[in-house]
RNA sequence: CGCGGGAUAGAGCAGUCUGGAAGCUCGUCGGGCUCAUAACCCGGAGGUCGUAGGUUCAAAUCCUUCUCCCGCAA
């Protein structure tokens, strides 16, 4: 089939790459204008666009996909069907019914459930036990069309968001090839979705990395996974900001074991009776804080401007006080 | 030219302001001690102090150039 890809990061760029190995003939990519980069000059382009510019494939960067002269020329570009992941933009009816198939989607999770911009980040979060991708067909409302084809995959105790999003980048290209076999062979059965178990999630921002120590342990362990690798999950120390890379529950336990000498949860006598949520300490080796029903240990920190490193390291170089309590640095301001 | 931090032994850092013998905590190697240990003791190896220039009797340190890494803001 003749199609045109519509795509942005990483996990487009994945699937944008089977798509062109496969038998189809990629003849459009469609991805976000470009952006200024992070850090001094240039631009930085998407990775769908390094993908599309490696293979010679026509590029379209429009502000508004649903510009007129951009659908002119996708028109004449006569695609069969119209593939989208993570493309970042709502698309209008002008474009979704454009091709002979029409648009399909790469959604990654087990639709109705997380429809929205971050699916893979929330099933960590969420702590659920599998997820997946759905092909569909996309129609006006966000990732409401009927469904073509569900492939599910178990969540790893200690998935990140990054893990999880690399797995899924790798089912979601056959899972797609396959459903694209079905649309051109006339033996797919779309089915709709159960709107009553339909949940949403937004886009991630960076706050939500702003780590609140009087939650409970499990729920913060969660938080940290689904944020890597972006935003990544953070707080303060002495007034800088400490990125939390990798951080796991002491003996798997997230409980308090209550009315002992070191109710802690860590097996430790080192909190003492007195609870502090946010209160950074060593203990043998390892570096703990605790949370509202326990504590966490940190295996690897990264302390505002400088790099990710194990904390073994971070308190060889650290001057670490007793006592010192993380959290937000509020107080600075008078 | 958006703001800022950084580059010193395999790792993490101090030393730079106030120029004057290359240090610390670990790791590593060898030896010792112990029923035992993330234990302790003794000893050793390992660094052109990111690059290139400049100032100076003397530069990790002062001046200039370049490269690379990172945080923030977008």
């Amino acid at each position: 089939m003749r199609v045109v890809f519509m795509g942005t990061p990483e996990i487009a760029a994945g699937i944008l790459k089977t798509l062109i190995a496969s038998r189809h003939e990629v003849v459009g990519v469609v991805t976000q204008p470009d952006k200024p980069n992070s850090r001094g000059n240039g631009i930085i382009f998407s990775d769908v666009k390094k993908v599309a510019l490696e293979h010679e494939i026509p590029i379209f960067q429009p502000e508004k996909a649903s510009e007129e002269t951009f659908v002119e020329s996708i028109r004449q570009l006569n695609p069969d069907i119209i593939v989208v992941a993570a493309y970042g933009q709502i698309l209008r009816e002008n474009i979704l019914n454009l091709p002979k198939y029409r648009c399909i989607n790469v959604h990654a999770s087990l639709l109705p459930k997380y429809r929205g911009a971050s699916p893979i980040q929330w099933a960590v979060i969420n702590g659920e036990k599998e997820t997946g991708i759905t092909i569909m067909y996309m129609e006006k409302g966000l990732d409401t069309g009927d469904m073509i084809l569900t492939r599910r995959l178990e969540l790893a105790p200690d998935e990140t968001a990054g893990s999880l999003h690399d797995r899924l980048m790798e089912l979601g290209g056959p899972t797609l090839l396959e459903a694209m076999d079905e649309i051109e062979a006339g033996t797919a059965h779309p089915i709709p979705q159960n709107n009553d178990e339909a949940t949403y999630v937004g886009m991630i921002k960076k706050s939500m990395g702003e780590l609140d120590f009087n939650n409970k342990t499990e729920y913060l362990e969660r938080l940290i996974r689904g944020l890597i690798p972006w935003p990544g999950a953070y707080t303060f120390i002495n007034g800088k900001m400490l990125k939390i890379w990798k951080a796991v529950i002491p003996d798997g336990r997230a409980e308090v074991p209550e009315e002992t000498g070191d109710a802690d949860g860590c097996g430790t006598s080192r909190c003492g009776t007195e609870r502090i949520p946010g209160r950074i300490f060593t203990y043998g080796a390892g570096l703990y804080i605790e949370t509202a029903d326990g504590c966490l240990e940190l295996l690897e920190v990264q302390l505002e401007g400088k790099k990710r490193m194990a904390s073994g390291d971070f308190l060889r170089g650290y001057k670490l006080e007793e006592g010192t309590v993380c959290g937000r640095k509020a107080d600075e301001a008078g």
